[in-house]
DNA sequence: CGAGCAACCTGCATGC
DNA sequence: TGCATGCAGGTTGCTC
């Protein structure tokens, strides 16, 4: 799925297409997601307008005046613009047509996402008031991390990848940072050292905004907003590269699992 | 409380 | 070609 840069994509792709635009119909192929799709969804968008297009974590919002629509792309969704002459094709399981005959459309094959009427105070919402900060916010710092870490024993990747630590930090971006900050992935959450931390900070920071600026990383069929994959795949040093050589000392990278996740890293350049 | 993991679901690559 | 297996960008909710 789709990571923060991926969702942060799509944000911006579907935005200008959106904002200020009425909705005229939604149709629901497929309620069934990681929660049904409940009725409201239907019954309330139809009339209203989008106000404003946001995302927090890795959720997007829909603010209408009457609420908000809670949308999160799960492991293989993706929200597109389409054109009502395009063919419907398996799992696009949300229509969402606007007055001008534009469709916002929702495809996810594993259903591992949803879509969710979260009325007037979203951020209020069960599924977001206990988020973490924006990592590209100062809130992220050095002290939130050390702070929050003392006395874990969970091992640092699963700790960054907690969405209530930190949002939008998914096993790609987890990966990618622990190496260019120098970090064994499953080193004790509550013994990295400040000086570490900080590190660890500025690498996600760095390597969130710069996939940002690529469009996302498409690993098999993410697309942003506008339908077009993004290319920060081939700036990745260690995700998907386990057996080859290291970037920097072309050391082999060792592959594990840690939470159920691939883990990929140099076993040289990080401790 | 924290840690670890099963579960949700489909598609795809791999191996027999 | 077919079938079984394992893995994939996430997150909740269960057990211990």
């Amino acid at each position: 799925m789709p990571e923060l840069p991926e969702v942060e994509t799509t944000c911006r792709g579907i935005r200008p297409h959106v904002e200020n635009k009425s909705i005229r119909e939604v149709i629901v192929r497929q309620p069934q997601l990681r929660w049904p799709i409940s009725a409201e969804i239907s019954r309330l968008l139809p009339g209203q307008r989008i106000k404003k297009v946001s995302r927090r974590g890795k959720y997007l919002l829909l603010n209408l005046a009457a609420g908000c629509v809670l949308i999160h792309l799960g492991m293989s969704g993706s929200l597109r613009i389409a054109k009502k002459s395009e063919e419907i094709k398996k799992h696009d399981h949300v229509d969402i047509i606007l007055k001008n005959g534009d469709i916002l459309r929702y495809h996810d094959p594993r259903r591992f996402g949803c879509m969710l009427w979260a009325g007037a105070q979203p951020l209020k919402h069960v599924l977001l008031e206990k988020l973490g900060p924006e990592p590209l916010s100062d809130d992220f710092n050095m002290n939130h991390l050390f702070t929050l870490s003392r006395k874990r024993s969970a091992a640092i990747k699963n700790f960054i990848m907690d969405s209530h630590i930190v949002v939008g930090v998914g096993n790609i971006y987890a990966n990618e940072a622990l190496f260019a900050a120098g970090i064994k992935p499953r080193r004790q959450a509550g013994k990295v050292s400040k000086a570490s931390y900080i590190k660890l900070v500025a690498s996600i920071k760095k390597i969130l905004a710069e996939a940002i600026e690529q469009g996302g990383t498409t690993l098999r069929d993410f697309v942003g907003g506008d339908g077009k994959p993004g290319y920060f795949k081939q700036s990745l040093s260690v995700y998907g590269r386990g057996g080859e050589n290291c970037l920097k000392c072309q050391t082999v990278l060792k592959e594990i699992r840690l939470g159920q996740r691939s883990t990929v890293y140099c076993p040289k350049c990080q401790s």
